[in-house]
DNA sequence: GAGAAATACCAC
DNA sequence: TGGTATTTCTCC
């Protein structure tokens, strides 16, 4: 038979799926059974054969050749409504390639959570336990009796770091256990409600009305009332707003429905996050002078992209409190209006309720929110939404980055320079910061990026012309309302006019100095006999605000240092036995936690090496500085806002709006206090010890504590009432405590570049790390030196003399849950294509990690 | 990740 | 040499 001579409609057409099994790289080619040729589509979620299994997989695309002489068909479509879009499928290859990821781990970024479903098997035991059976056989086997069948990821889960799949194949070939194919079904559907209209006229419905039943009963009046309801209103309403207004239930229903004059029918609702909150409506303010120069550039790169140009990502480097947030809602309003299409990435949702608060008290009715406390029911309907065009604006953490939609126009980065936009685990490991210039590249959309602290990366690139860079250099006071009242406050105290470190433009909005910074030694202190942790000028600053009513933020960097417990006679130091980190003290329940694996223990009385009696915790953790406070300053009303408080739904927010209402004087806290935060009242930003950090082994740590410091001094003084910030040090003289006590970023950016390119580090050098885990220590190490030999001889063979490879060596972290771990990193022009054709099973790879621990 | 095929291993 | 444990490879 010569395909060629039939005709076009009668030749099969093959079609490319990318398999849902994220061990599985490749592509494969199936044909479509003539009843789903209408409706499987490019980006279709379907139902395929793969070996025995029966897995899910996403249609990329029809080919006219497919690469096997036989194809299999295509089972079923697994939901209609999900299918990709292509700037989608688009983005997930590019990811692929970007990341050295297998496909079908990009592909399933995109895919509403909950609806991915891996094939899976169900194991049953049969028969009684005999004798001869290995450890890991007898365990499976007495949990398959004690829980009766279970599917493999459920025994997965029972029995961790347990390679129990072995034992279950020699249980099955002695007939012990036997297995079934579980053929996976969506858990979610759509919401529906039930809906009631006529079914007759009005006219015939109003006759109808006295013979509803026996007189005087009270169902009559109860059908009467519902029948009257529905013909005033004469269009389908919700059921339960019927039963509502009239008293009556799904039995009055029932009848009237038997009597022909009412229909039931079924309408999809959304599960609708923000439906239950409501949000201020937030105006847009006039934009100063600066904001409207950065304006109009975002205006242009609108309007170029939406003449089909490729334009470049922008950078909007504006300092704590310029007023980047009002670009960013101008510039999706502006795309909202053109009838396109805007995701908006921030950090961690929980962190940043400003910010949210102000998305959706502007776009209010028009945003979905995404975030990790949705339930997968409202995920999947705010992922249709997007994809059926009936969302436009979406805000959320780096999965928001994956919405579906169709007539993308922005996309912003808030807080770009933050590390939670990169992913490790699980796999694929990706940035979705650089995801998102990819895949504004890929849809014709503007990336806009912004932060107060850009990573010095970012800031090379816009030297060498990949980005645009815009600065807003000058902070903008406080919300008015506030700076009156403030005004008010200070005329009071002082009598006079409150001037000098701020300015009031004619008409516009007013700007303020950043807060000058004083650096304490504290080796200084020490000397002059102060072994508080507090230096006597910050103990001075704080009874001052506390006496004049305002508030200051306590910043403990504890990133690499915490509350570790050591014997004081031996020197002993107490570690996690899993992790080997060191442990930290917690005071409220008296015990040892391992930040890394929650391994938890009881504070020993006595130390395990020497059993001498003088163990004590050392280092300074919030709680330290809590009691220390209050032991200082008895009235002082303080917060803690750490690990510990916020493990509660919602916590953030209430710990924020309990500060903000003015309710405590003083927040104590770690990392997240340098997130963008608004919070006027706050004139002392005290910095525990800021050099901790700066000893970390990672090629990063100067810049990480660079930024977190100055995001941190960003908090303080954005009112009339002006502000300090006193950063506590043992090291006054590193270069980056005394620029970031000048808040010269362009100084720190000339530094850091400098000792980046003498080390051959980013943006120099691109970086790929390969890290092996393992229980077993020696296995980890014989395994990475092995590893190490392979590459020596790839780079060797390939001449590839710009590329070094640094290690093989353990992690800083050097076990974590009890695995042992060892790495790789290699450092050049392009390392990832030296790995990217080999095979790598077991490894952990990282394209350009942001960190090295 | 499953299942089959290929290979290594071992007792007789 | 037959039988089983282990590794390798394919799945479209």
């Amino acid at each position: 038979m010569n395909s060629e001579n039939r005709r076009a409609e009668d030749r099969p057409s093959f079609i490319e799926v990318a398999v849902n099994v994220p061990q599985v790289s490749g592509v494969f080619h199936y044909h479509l059974p003539d009843e789903l040729k209408d409706q499987a589509q490019t980006g279709q979620l379907v139902l395929a054969p793969f070996g025995a299994q029966i897995v899910q997989g996403v249609i990329l695309g029809s080919v006219e050749q497919p690469l096997v002489a036989q194809t299999r068909p295509i089972l079923d479509l697994v939901d209609p409504e999900i299918s990709l879009t292509p700037q989608q499928i688009a983005l997930a290859k590019q990811m692929a390639a970007d990341w050295l990821a297998p496909l079908a781990a990009c592909i399933g970024l995109m895919l509403p959570p909950g609806v991915d479903q891996p094939a899976d098997l169900i194991y049953t035991a049969q028969g009684h336990l005999p004798q001869g059976l290995s450890a890991t056989q007898q365990r499976l086997l007495k949990l398959l009796y004690q829980r009766g069948p279970l599917r493999g990821r459920q025994i997965d889960h029972a029995m961790r770091r347990v390679h129990w799949r072995a034992a279950a194949q020699a249980l099955i070939r002695r007939g012990l256990v036997h297995t079934e194919r579980q053929t996976p079904a969506p858990t979610l559907r759509p919401k529906l409600r039930r809906t009631v209209e006529l079914a007759v006229s009005p006219d015939e419905a109003q006759a109808a009305l006295p013979d509803l039943g026996r007189p005087g009963a009270a169902a009559l009046a109860r059908r009467q009332a519902m029948l009257k309801y529905l013909i005033r209103e004469k269009q389908a309403v919700d059921a339960a707003w019927l039963y509502a207004e009239s008293g009556g239930s799904s039995a009055d229903l029932r009848y009237l429905e038997e009597r022909g004059l009412i229909r039931l029918g079924e309408s999809q609702t959304w599960r609708d996050p923000l439906e239950k909150l409501t949000f201020a409506d937030y105006a847009a303010p006039l934009l100063t002078s600066d904001q409207l120069r950065v304006w109009k550039a975002v205006q242009e790169h609108l309007d170029e992209a939406g003449s089909g140009k490729a334009v470049l990502p922008l950078l909007l480097h504006g300092v704590t409190g310029s007023g980047k947030t009002e670009i960013y809602l101008r510039a999706v309003q502006e795309v909202l209006d053109r009838g396109l299409q805007a995701i908006v990435l921030v950090p961690e949702i929980a962190l940043t309720p400003q910010t949210i608060q102000r998305f959706a008290g502007r776009f209010a009715g028009r945003v979905g929110l995404v975030h990790s406390g949705l339930s997968d029911g409202e995920r999947y309907d705010t992922w249709r939404r997007a994809r059926l065009g009936e969302l436009n604006l979406v805000v959320g953490p780096r999965s928001a980055l994956f919405t579906p939609f169709t007539r993308l126009g922005l996309i912003v980065v808030d807080e770009c320079h933050d590390d939670s936009y990169y992913q490790a685990e699980p796999a694929p490991r990706f940035n979705a910061r650089q995801a998102a210039v990819s895949y504004a590249g890929l849809a014709g959309a503007v990336c806009l990026m912004g932060s107060a602290t850009p990573d010095v990366v970012s800031i090379y690139q816009s030297q060498q012309g990949k980005l645009r860079l815009v600065e807003l250099p000058a902070r903008i006071l406080a919300h008015r309302s506030a700076v009156q009242r403030q005004m008010e406050l200070i005329r009071q105290r002082d009598g006079v006019e409150a001037q000098g470190r701020f300015r009031v433009l004619e008409g516009q909005a007013e700007t303020i100095d950043l807060p000058p910074v004083s650096v304490v030694d504290m080796r200084e202190e020490l000397k002059a006999g102060n072994r508080s942790i507090f230096s006597q000028s910050l103990q001075g600053a704080l009874a001052q605000a506390l006496s004049q009513g305002e508030q200051a933020i306590l910043f403990l960097n504890r990133r690499g240092s915490a509350t570790y417990v050591f014997c004081r006679d031996c020197g002993y130091t107490l570690r996690c036995p899993r992790c080997e980190i060191p442990l930290t003290y917690h005071e409220t329940e008296d015990s040892l936690l391992c930040h890394y694996c929650a391994y938890r223990r009881r504070m020993p009385q006595k130390c395990p090496e020497c059993g001498g009696n003088r163990i004590r915790q050392y280092g300074t953790g919030t709680q330290k500085v809590e009691s220390d406070l209050k032991a200082l300053f008895p009235a002082m009303r303080v917060l803690r806002w750490d690990y510990e408080t916020t493990r509660r739904k919602g916590a953030h927010a209430e710990i924020l709006s309990r500060f903000s209402a003015h309710q405590a004087d003083v927040l104590v806290g770690t990392q997240m206090l340098a997130k963008g935060m608004d919070l006027p009242l706050v004139t002392l930003v005290g910095v525990v010890l800021a050099d901790v950090g700066l000893s970390l082994p990672d090629y990063r740590a100067n810049e990480r504590t660079f930024q977190v410091l100055t995001q941190v001094a960003g908090r303080a003084g954005r009112s009339p009432l002006g502000g300090e910030v006193i950063l506590q040090t043992f090291q006054p003289e590193h270069y980056v405590i005394r620029i970031a006590a000048k808040h010269d970023i362009k100084a720190f950016y000339r530094q850091e570049l400098e000792y980046r390119q003498r080390l051959g580090y980013p943006p120099f050098a691109r970086l790929v790390r390969l890290e092996f885990r393992d229980f077993n220590s020696e296995k980890a190490e014989q395994a990475a030196q092995t590893m190490a030999l392979q590459i020596r001889e790839w780079i060797e063979e390939g001449g590839r003399r710009a590329t070094r490879m640094i290690g093989p060596a353990p992690c800083f972290f050097s076990r974590m849950s009890g695995q042992y771990r060892w790495q790789i990193v290699l450092c050049g022009p392009d390392p990832a294509s030296l790995i990217s054709p080999r095979d790598l099973t077991g490894w952990r790879v990282e394209v350009d990690p942001p960190n090295l621990l």
